[in-house]
This record gives C-alpha cells, sequence and structure tokens, in this order.
DNA sequence: CTAGCTAAGTCCGGAATCTGGACCCACCCT
DNA sequence: AGGGTGGGTCCAGATTCCGGACTTAGCTAG
C-alpha cells in the first residue's frame, strides 16, 4: 500500500519577474509600448513600426489596455478614431524598454553601430545604469542576495 | 496609367530593442535566464521552478546558448551531465530581470507584499533605479530624446 | 457623383509553435 | 531487481501566428 508522502518538490516560483511576463514577455507587446514611447499611438502607424500582423497587435493592445499599462482614446468623432496612450503604469516601463536597447546596443550593434542613440537632457548621450536607491552604487551580480522568499 | 510613385512608407523600424527581443522576447527565455541568475543551471531544477514545458525549455535553452547568453558546461561524466552558465552576455541581462522585477513589485504584488526581496550588498533592501552615467540623474521619460535615428 | 484614400480593426485558412505527458538512456543506490 | 535522477526527445492535439483580403465610415480630388 503506497502512500503519497513525498512533498511535491517546488512549484513553479512566485516572482515578480514571471508576473510581469505574463503580461508584457512576448516581443510585440514590448515593441507597442516602446511605440507608445516613441510617440506613435496610432494603430496603423504601430503596425508598420513594427511589422506585427495587424491581427496580433490588435490583440496585444488589448491585452496592454486591460492590465493598465496603455489608455484607448478617443481623438477623433466622425469618422471615429483611437489612439494609445501610456498610463503611469505604462510610463514605469521605460527602464524596461531602456535595460532592453541597451543590452542590444551593446551585444548586437554591427559596426554601423546602434541604429537610435538617444541623448539625456543633460546633453551627453545616455547610457543608462542601474543603481541602488539607497547607496547610489551600480548593481552588479553577485552583490544582491534574496532576504525573503516565499 | 498608374505609376508607382508612393515611396513605400516606414519599414519597420532597425532597433535594438526588437533586435534584443528576438532572443529573449519570451516569457520562457527570459525565466531561463532568471534561474541562472539565481544559481539554477540544472535542466530539470529549471523547468520546475519555472513551470515550462521541457521541450520548450530545451528549446530556449538552445538558443541562449547559440547567442552567447548562456554556457552549457559539462559537470559530470559518467553519467554524462550538463549544467548552464552565465556568460559576459548574460551577465549583462541582469538589469533587465531587475526591472522587470521592479515592475511586478510595484504593480502585481498582492496586500502580502512582493515575494521575492532582494538585498544589496550596502545593506538595504534593493531598490534599483535607472541612472545617467553621465550626470547621474534618474532617467526619466520626457527627459531624452532620439539623437540619431538611422 | 465616383474613385480612391485613411484609420482601425476583423476575418480567414494554412503554417508554425506550444503543451502535457510518455518515453529513453545511462548511471547510481538499496 | 527495482526505483530514482538528470537531461533530454517524441508525440499528437490545441493554440497561436501569420499575411493578406476585407470592412466600415468618413474625407478628398477630379
Amino acid at each position: 500500500m503506497l502512500v503519497a508522502m513525498v512533498a511535491v518538490s517546488a512549484q513553479p516560483r512566485e516572482c515578480s519577474v514571471a508576473r510581469t511576463l505574463e503580461i508584457v514577455g512576448e516581443k510585440w507587446a514590448l515593441l507597442a509600448v516602446r511605440e507608445v514611447f516613441l510617440g506613435n499611438g496610432r494603430f496603423d502607424e504601430m503596425v508598420r513600426r513594427t511589422g506585427a500582423p495587424r491581427d496580433t497587435m490588435a490583440a496585444r493592445l488589448r491585452v496592454l489596455v486591460g492590465s493598465g499599462i496603455l489608455e484607448r482614446r478617443q481623438y477623433s468623432a466622425h469618422p471615429v478614431r483611437f489612439e494609445y496612450h501610456l498610463t503611469d503604469a505604462g510610463r514605469d516601463l521605460y527602464p524596461v524598454i531602456l535595460t532592453l536597447m541597451r543590452w542590444g546596443d551593446r551585444h548586437l550593434a554591427g559596426p554601423a553601430g546602434p541604429p537610435l542613440e538617444l541623448e539625456h537632457r543633460c546633453g551627453h548621450p545616455l547610457s543608462a545604469q542601474l543603481v541602488c536607491e539607497a547607496c547610489g552604487d551600480p548593481v552588479v551580480i553577485g552583490e544582491t542576495r534574496a532576504v525573503r522568499n516565499r
């Protein structure tokens, strides 16, 4: 007679990374957000500048709106037309986009250099780094450790 | 008689964000990388802790190794066994994971708070922010502008 | 008035991917 | 001999993706 006595080994982690990726963990979703950051909130334009299938873009936008990252706002009645804007939560994704961009700039840029360069308001080309809010030092892997792990 | 005279309107942007997402723009890929950051380089364990289908995980790992983010290293002959390690390029993804985590901590944590807390070596709970390397100020949306846009 | 254009989608059918579960192989331990 | 572990592969059905055509409503040029 067998009894199930072995505690089933670890379930998938509860994790903010995983949760976030449930919403934006897909190419077209993040590229849609990138477009809005660059000032394009119009459907057709987003499709053109990302290369996403119209169908897929429509689906992603529904999710992004549904999870409070974008807002669908009417900018014209007669003909009724909409455009997408960032919410506060959406604006908080800026660091995600920037760190992705930085990685690509470093590791995937050809000899011609990165295709898009940003300039900070301080006048220097933007090269953003992650620092600890408390001590101001750059955050380096190996210098952090898990404190609570539910 | 019609002549094609309209310049075909903008192609999808050449963009480091898009290029990066071609490699890691998918949930399981980034969760695999998260696991390695957390110290898990073993296939079975990665499958368990992410919840990915084994097949999919295997496919993602192949891509990650192929694009130089992970390295597949043998840690035992007899039986021959492998584990995955971060390359330098892989370590450079740390900010991406951290910004995703931060977004989830802020916008998706329940009343119980975020499931995982990190502590910086300075002793404070880690709350990482993006700053301009040049002036040290936090990078805020609206305070950057595109300089070159090829 | 008619043709053609734009914006914001929807609809479609075939192709590609994802998924959960079973299976495999080599070795170890009891 | 039986069971467990680790790192996968194989499968078949379900889902998603994709590109292209179509839709709707108004605008604009001839």
